[in-house]
DNA sequence: AAGTAGGAGGGTT
DNA sequence: AACCCTCCTACTT
Protein backbone atom coordinates (compact mmCIF):
# COMPACT_ATOMS: atom_id res chain seq x y z
CA UNK A 1 0.00 0.00 0.00
CA UNK A 2 0.65 3.70 0.33
CA UNK A 3 2.33 3.36 -3.73
CA UNK A 4 1.76 6.79 -5.13
CA UNK A 5 4.52 8.77 -4.78
CA UNK A 6 5.73 9.36 -1.02
CA UNK A 7 6.79 12.42 0.88
CA UNK A 8 5.78 14.73 -2.27
CA UNK A 9 4.16 16.86 -0.30
CA UNK A 10 5.83 15.68 3.80
CA UNK A 11 6.59 19.82 2.95
CA UNK A 12 9.91 20.43 5.14
CA UNK A 13 9.90 23.77 3.90
CA UNK A 14 7.52 25.15 7.21
CA UNK A 15 7.69 28.96 6.85
CA UNK A 16 8.97 30.14 3.62
CA UNK A 17 9.84 33.40 3.70
CA UNK A 18 7.46 34.88 1.03
CA UNK A 19 7.80 38.25 -0.70
CA UNK A 20 5.28 40.54 0.90
CA UNK A 21 2.61 40.08 -1.32
CA UNK A 22 -0.51 42.84 -2.71
CA UNK A 23 -3.11 40.40 -1.85
CA UNK A 24 -5.68 41.11 1.04
CA UNK A 25 -5.69 39.57 4.20
CA UNK A 26 -8.29 38.83 6.77
CA UNK A 27 -8.35 41.37 9.43
CA UNK A 28 -8.59 38.35 11.91
CA UNK A 29 -5.35 36.58 11.06
CA UNK A 30 -2.44 39.26 11.76
CA UNK A 31 0.49 36.70 11.10
CA UNK A 32 0.30 36.82 7.01
CA UNK A 33 -1.73 34.04 6.28
CA UNK A 34 -0.94 34.91 2.43
CA UNK A 35 2.06 32.87 2.85
CA UNK A 36 0.06 30.00 3.63
CA UNK A 37 -2.06 30.43 0.60
CA UNK A 38 0.93 30.59 -1.57
CA UNK A 39 2.69 27.59 0.18
CA UNK A 40 -0.80 26.00 -0.43
CA UNK A 41 -0.39 26.77 -3.86
CA UNK A 42 3.23 25.37 -4.44
CA UNK A 43 2.16 21.98 -2.98
CA UNK A 44 -0.58 21.94 -5.56
CA UNK A 45 2.20 22.91 -8.14
CA UNK A 46 4.17 20.03 -7.27
CA UNK A 47 2.21 17.69 -6.70
CA UNK A 48 0.36 18.46 -10.12
CA UNK A 49 3.21 19.32 -12.39
CA UNK A 50 2.89 23.25 -13.39
CA UNK A 51 6.38 23.41 -11.32
CA UNK A 52 7.36 26.74 -13.87
CA UNK A 53 4.95 29.03 -12.19
CA UNK A 54 7.13 28.59 -8.99
CA UNK A 55 10.10 29.19 -10.48
CA UNK A 56 10.29 33.56 -10.17
CA UNK A 57 7.92 33.37 -6.89
CA UNK A 58 10.60 33.40 -4.23
CA UNK A 59 10.48 29.51 -3.58
CA UNK A 60 13.87 28.64 -2.44
CA UNK A 61 14.25 26.00 -4.44
CA UNK A 62 12.68 23.25 -2.08
CA UNK A 63 16.39 22.32 -0.89
CA UNK A 64 16.86 19.75 -3.50
CA UNK A 65 15.81 17.40 -1.46
CA UNK A 66 12.59 16.60 -3.42
CA UNK A 67 14.06 15.36 -6.70
CA UNK A 68 13.69 12.50 -8.38
CA UNK A 69 11.52 10.96 -6.48
CA UNK A 70 9.28 8.57 -8.44
CA UNK A 71 8.67 11.04 -11.72
CA UNK A 72 11.40 12.37 -13.53
CA UNK A 73 10.85 16.03 -12.78
CA UNK A 74 11.09 17.13 -16.25
CA UNK A 75 12.79 20.43 -16.49
CA UNK A 76 9.62 22.49 -18.59
CA UNK A 77 10.35 25.58 -20.12
CA UNK A 78 10.35 28.21 -18.29
CA UNK A 79 7.81 31.12 -18.33
CA UNK A 80 9.21 34.14 -20.25
CA UNK A 81 7.53 36.53 -18.49
CA UNK A 82 8.34 34.96 -14.97
CA UNK A 83 11.51 34.23 -15.88
CA UNK A 84 12.91 38.16 -16.52
CA UNK A 85 12.73 38.03 -12.82
CA UNK A 86 16.12 36.11 -12.52
CA UNK A 87 17.65 37.59 -15.76
CA UNK A 88 18.19 40.33 -17.81
CA UNK A 89 18.07 42.48 -15.18
CA UNK A 90 21.78 43.76 -15.65
CA UNK A 91 21.26 46.98 -17.26
CA UNK A 92 20.36 49.99 -14.54
CA UNK A 93 18.06 51.62 -16.92
CA UNK A 94 15.90 48.73 -17.30
CA UNK A 95 15.43 47.95 -13.87
CA UNK A 96 11.85 50.06 -13.53
CA UNK A 97 10.25 48.66 -16.07
CA UNK A 98 11.46 44.80 -15.25
CA UNK A 99 10.15 45.55 -11.68
CA UNK A 100 6.70 46.83 -13.71
CA UNK A 101 6.88 44.28 -15.30
CA UNK A 102 7.53 41.78 -12.67
CA UNK A 103 4.53 43.33 -10.65
CA UNK A 104 2.46 42.63 -13.76
CA UNK A 105 3.29 39.00 -13.54
CA UNK A 106 3.18 38.45 -10.58
CA UNK A 107 -0.17 39.91 -10.07
CA UNK A 108 -1.40 37.30 -13.31
CA UNK A 109 0.40 34.54 -11.70
CA UNK A 110 -1.31 35.36 -7.94
CA UNK A 111 -4.69 35.86 -9.02
CA UNK A 112 -4.58 32.43 -11.08
CA UNK A 113 -3.39 31.33 -7.65
CA UNK A 114 -5.97 32.29 -5.93
CA UNK A 115 -8.90 31.19 -8.68
CA UNK A 116 -7.15 27.99 -8.49
CA UNK A 117 -7.15 27.94 -4.57
CA UNK A 118 -10.92 28.83 -4.67
CA UNK A 119 -11.93 26.32 -7.26
CA UNK A 120 -10.07 23.62 -5.07
CA UNK A 121 -11.88 24.44 -1.96
CA UNK A 122 -14.93 24.65 -4.14
CA UNK A 123 -14.72 21.31 -5.16
CA UNK A 124 -13.61 20.08 -1.78
CA UNK A 125 -16.46 21.37 -0.54
CA UNK A 126 -18.95 19.60 -2.76
CA UNK A 127 -17.26 16.64 -2.08
CA UNK A 128 -17.06 16.10 1.70
CA UNK A 129 -20.82 18.62 2.05
CA UNK A 130 -19.16 21.07 3.82
CA UNK A 131 -19.71 24.78 4.06
CA UNK A 132 -16.60 26.83 2.87
CA UNK A 133 -16.43 28.82 5.67
CA UNK A 134 -14.17 26.74 8.36
CA UNK A 135 -15.92 28.73 10.97
CA UNK A 136 -19.60 27.37 10.12
CA UNK A 137 -18.33 23.74 11.06
CA UNK A 138 -19.45 21.23 13.12
CA UNK A 139 -17.20 18.67 14.78
CA UNK A 140 -17.98 16.03 12.32
CA UNK A 141 -17.41 18.34 9.47
CA UNK A 142 -13.94 19.41 11.35
CA UNK A 143 -13.24 15.94 11.40
CA UNK A 144 -14.19 15.48 7.45
CA UNK A 145 -12.13 18.01 6.47
CA UNK A 146 -9.50 16.79 8.79
CA UNK A 147 -9.61 14.07 7.39
CA UNK A 148 -9.47 14.99 4.02
CA UNK A 149 -6.75 17.44 4.49
CA UNK A 150 -4.49 14.19 5.80
CA UNK A 151 -5.67 12.56 2.56
CA UNK A 152 -5.08 15.20 -0.12
CA UNK A 153 -1.46 16.19 0.94
CA UNK A 154 -0.47 12.33 2.59
CA UNK A 155 -0.31 14.23 6.24
CA UNK A 156 0.14 12.34 9.37
CA UNK A 157 -3.23 11.06 10.83
CA UNK A 158 -3.52 13.48 13.45
CA UNK A 159 -7.70 13.90 12.88
CA UNK A 160 -8.11 12.34 16.96
CA UNK A 161 -6.58 15.43 18.55
CA UNK A 162 -9.21 17.87 17.32
CA UNK A 163 -11.91 15.58 18.02
CA UNK A 164 -14.97 17.15 19.83
CA UNK A 165 -13.75 20.83 18.35
CA UNK A 166 -16.37 22.90 16.43
CA UNK A 167 -15.24 25.23 13.64
CA UNK A 168 -15.10 28.11 15.67
CA UNK A 169 -12.80 26.29 18.06
CA UNK A 170 -10.68 25.63 15.45
CA UNK A 171 -10.18 28.95 13.80
CA UNK A 172 -9.79 30.47 17.30
CA UNK A 173 -6.12 28.60 17.99
CA UNK A 174 -3.01 29.08 17.42
CA UNK A 175 -0.44 27.97 15.04
CA UNK A 176 0.85 27.07 18.44
CA UNK A 177 -2.13 25.12 19.63
CA UNK A 178 -2.27 23.31 16.74
CA UNK A 179 1.41 22.02 17.27
CA UNK A 180 0.50 21.51 21.09
CA UNK A 181 -2.24 19.02 19.60
CA UNK A 182 -0.18 17.70 17.26
CA UNK A 183 3.56 18.08 17.19
CA UNK A 184 3.21 16.16 13.82
CA UNK A 185 1.83 17.67 10.95
CA UNK A 186 0.29 20.14 13.45
CA UNK A 187 1.54 23.12 11.60
CA UNK A 188 1.26 21.85 8.46
CA UNK A 189 -3.03 22.02 8.72
CA UNK A 190 -2.93 25.30 10.56
CA UNK A 191 -1.50 26.34 7.26
CA UNK A 192 -4.17 24.86 5.46
CA UNK A 193 -6.66 26.66 7.91
CA UNK A 194 -5.50 29.75 6.71
CA UNK A 195 -6.19 29.11 3.59
CA UNK A 196 -9.94 28.20 3.89
CA UNK A 197 -9.92 30.97 6.28
CA UNK A 198 -8.52 33.21 3.73
CA UNK A 199 -10.81 32.47 0.96
CA UNK A 200 -13.68 32.18 2.62
CA UNK A 201 -12.71 36.33 4.11
CA UNK A 202 -12.29 36.86 0.00
CA UNK A 203 -15.39 35.53 -0.84
CA UNK A 204 -17.60 37.44 2.02
CA UNK A 205 -15.82 40.59 0.89
CA UNK A 206 -15.94 39.99 -2.73
CA UNK A 207 -19.75 39.82 -3.18
CA UNK A 208 -21.27 42.28 -0.70
CA UNK A 209 -23.93 43.37 -2.38
CA UNK A 210 -23.87 41.81 -6.37
CA UNK A 211 -23.51 38.55 -7.16
CA UNK A 212 -21.67 37.23 -10.00
CA UNK A 213 -20.31 34.20 -8.86
CA UNK A 214 -23.48 32.64 -8.99
CA UNK A 215 -22.00 30.05 -11.88
CA UNK A 216 -19.31 28.20 -9.74
CA UNK A 217 -21.39 27.54 -6.32
CA UNK A 218 -21.05 30.03 -3.41
CA UNK A 219 -23.79 32.54 -4.52
CA UNK A 220 -24.20 34.38 -0.67
CA UNK A 221 -22.22 32.68 2.46
CA UNK A 222 -24.79 29.66 2.07
CA UNK A 223 -22.96 27.08 -0.07
CA UNK A 224 -24.93 24.15 -0.55
CA UNK A 225 -27.34 25.45 -2.82
CA UNK A 226 -28.10 22.48 -5.72
CA UNK A 227 -27.64 19.59 -2.87
CA UNK A 228 -27.31 20.39 0.37
CA UNK A 229 -27.68 17.67 2.56
CA UNK A 230 -28.85 15.44 0.11
CA UNK A 231 -27.55 12.05 -0.01
CA UNK A 232 -24.59 12.11 -3.07
CA UNK A 233 -25.11 9.13 -5.33
CA UNK A 234 -21.66 7.13 -5.53
CA UNK A 235 -21.75 7.57 -9.54
CA UNK A 236 -22.10 11.23 -8.88
CA UNK A 237 -18.99 11.23 -6.62
CA UNK A 238 -17.18 9.02 -9.11
CA UNK A 239 -18.24 11.36 -11.85
CA UNK A 240 -17.20 14.43 -9.74
CA UNK A 241 -13.56 13.37 -9.01
CA UNK A 242 -13.50 12.03 -12.67
CA UNK A 243 -14.00 16.25 -13.76
CA UNK A 244 -11.04 16.86 -11.41
CA UNK A 245 -8.14 15.00 -12.85
CA UNK A 246 -6.18 17.97 -11.59
CA UNK A 247 -7.02 16.90 -8.24
CA UNK A 248 -7.65 13.67 -8.49
CA UNK A 249 -6.15 11.99 -11.81
CA UNK A 250 -3.78 9.73 -10.00
CA UNK A 251 -6.71 7.87 -7.89
CA UNK A 252 -8.97 7.83 -10.70
CA UNK A 253 -9.46 8.79 -14.26
CA UNK A 254 -11.00 9.09 -18.18
CA UNK A 255 -9.81 6.12 -20.22
CA UNK A 256 -12.46 7.37 -22.86
CA UNK A 257 -14.46 10.23 -22.03
CA UNK A 258 -16.75 9.92 -25.12
CA UNK A 259 -17.72 6.57 -23.88
CA UNK A 260 -17.74 6.96 -19.81
CA UNK A 261 -14.79 4.64 -19.59
CA UNK A 262 -13.28 5.20 -16.66
CA UNK A 263 -10.30 3.33 -14.42
CA UNK A 264 -9.58 4.01 -10.64
CA UNK A 265 -6.18 3.89 -10.38
CA UNK A 266 -6.07 3.83 -6.62
CA UNK A 267 -8.42 1.93 -5.72
CA UNK A 268 -7.82 2.22 -1.84
CA UNK A 269 -7.41 5.83 -2.26
CA UNK A 270 -10.92 6.23 -3.87
CA UNK A 271 -12.53 4.19 -1.36
CA UNK A 272 -11.08 6.11 1.53
CA UNK A 273 -12.48 9.61 -0.03
CA UNK A 274 -15.94 7.82 -0.58
CA UNK A 275 -15.58 6.52 2.97
CA UNK A 276 -14.57 10.64 4.37
CA UNK A 277 -17.64 11.84 2.11
CA UNK A 278 -20.28 8.72 4.13
CA UNK A 279 -18.92 8.71 7.22
CA UNK A 280 -17.83 5.71 6.62
CA UNK A 281 -14.34 4.95 8.00
CA UNK A 282 -14.65 1.37 7.47
CA UNK A 283 -14.88 2.01 3.77
CA UNK A 284 -12.78 -0.26 1.07
CA UNK A 285 -12.68 -0.98 -2.43
CA UNK A 286 -14.48 -4.03 -1.68
CA UNK A 287 -17.50 -2.83 -0.06
CA UNK A 288 -17.41 0.37 -2.90
CA UNK A 289 -17.24 -2.05 -5.89
CA UNK A 290 -20.10 -3.90 -4.64
CA UNK A 291 -21.93 -0.50 -4.61
CA UNK A 292 -20.52 -0.29 -7.90
CA UNK A 293 -22.33 -3.56 -9.10
CA UNK A 294 -25.62 -2.82 -8.15
CA UNK A 295 -25.57 -0.08 -10.62
CA UNK A 296 -25.17 -2.91 -13.21
CA UNK A 297 -28.94 -3.88 -12.70
CA UNK A 298 -29.75 -0.36 -12.97
CA UNK A 299 -28.25 0.23 -15.69
CA UNK A 300 -25.50 3.18 -14.54
CA UNK A 301 -22.26 1.29 -14.77
CA UNK A 302 -21.53 -1.45 -16.65
CA UNK A 303 -18.21 -3.37 -17.45
CA UNK A 304 -16.70 -2.32 -20.55
CA UNK A 305 -16.98 -4.80 -23.83
CA UNK A 306 -12.94 -5.64 -23.59
CA UNK A 307 -13.30 -6.33 -19.16
CA UNK A 308 -10.37 -5.12 -17.58
CA UNK A 309 -9.35 -4.87 -13.71
CA UNK A 310 -10.82 -1.82 -12.44
CA UNK A 311 -12.03 -0.12 -15.73
CA UNK A 312 -15.74 0.42 -15.24
CA UNK A 313 -18.18 2.24 -17.67
CA UNK A 314 -20.87 4.86 -17.52
CA UNK A 315 -24.09 3.37 -19.65
CA UNK A 316 -25.26 7.28 -20.25
CA UNK A 317 -22.19 9.29 -20.47
CA UNK A 318 -22.86 13.04 -20.62
C1' DA B 1 -3.12 -11.34 -3.62
C1' DA B 2 -6.30 -8.55 -5.65
C1' DG B 3 -10.26 -8.04 -8.38
C1' DT B 4 -15.01 -9.72 -10.02
C1' DA B 5 -19.69 -11.29 -9.40
C1' DG B 6 -23.77 -11.49 -6.96
C1' DG B 7 -26.68 -13.30 -2.72
C1' DA B 8 -28.22 -11.92 1.68
C1' DG B 9 -29.38 -9.03 5.65
C1' DG B 10 -29.39 -4.62 7.94
C1' DG B 11 -29.44 0.61 8.34
C1' DT B 12 -30.65 5.18 7.03
C1' DT B 13 -33.34 8.36 4.48
C1' DA C 1 -38.68 1.76 -1.42
C1' DA C 2 -34.11 3.40 -2.79
C1' DC C 3 -29.47 3.24 -1.83
C1' DC C 4 -26.05 1.85 0.26
C1' DC C 5 -23.00 -0.85 3.87
C1' DT C 6 -21.41 -5.08 5.43
C1' DC C 7 -20.36 -9.81 5.11
C1' DC C 8 -20.26 -13.66 2.51
C1' DT C 9 -18.86 -17.56 -1.03
C1' DA C 10 -17.21 -18.76 -5.46
C1' DC C 11 -14.53 -17.69 -9.25
C1' DT C 12 -10.96 -15.22 -12.21
C1' DT C 13 -6.77 -12.69 -13.26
Amino acid sequence: MGSASPGLTALPHGRLAQPDATLPSPPTTPEQPLPAFCLHYFDMLYSEDIAWATKGMGEPSQSGAQEGRGEPQKEPEQCPIIDSQGLGLGAEGDLQASLHLEEHSLEQVQSMVVGEVLKDIETACKLLNIAADPVDWSPGNVQKWILWTEHQYRLPQIGKSFQELSGKDLCAMSEEQFCQRSPAGGDILHAHLDIWKSAAWMKEKAAPGDMRYCDASWVDSEVDSSCAGQPIHLWQFLKELLLKPHNYGRFIRWLNKEKGIFKIEDSAQVARLWGIRKNRPAMNYDKLSRSIRQYYKKGIIRKPDISQRLVYQFVHPV
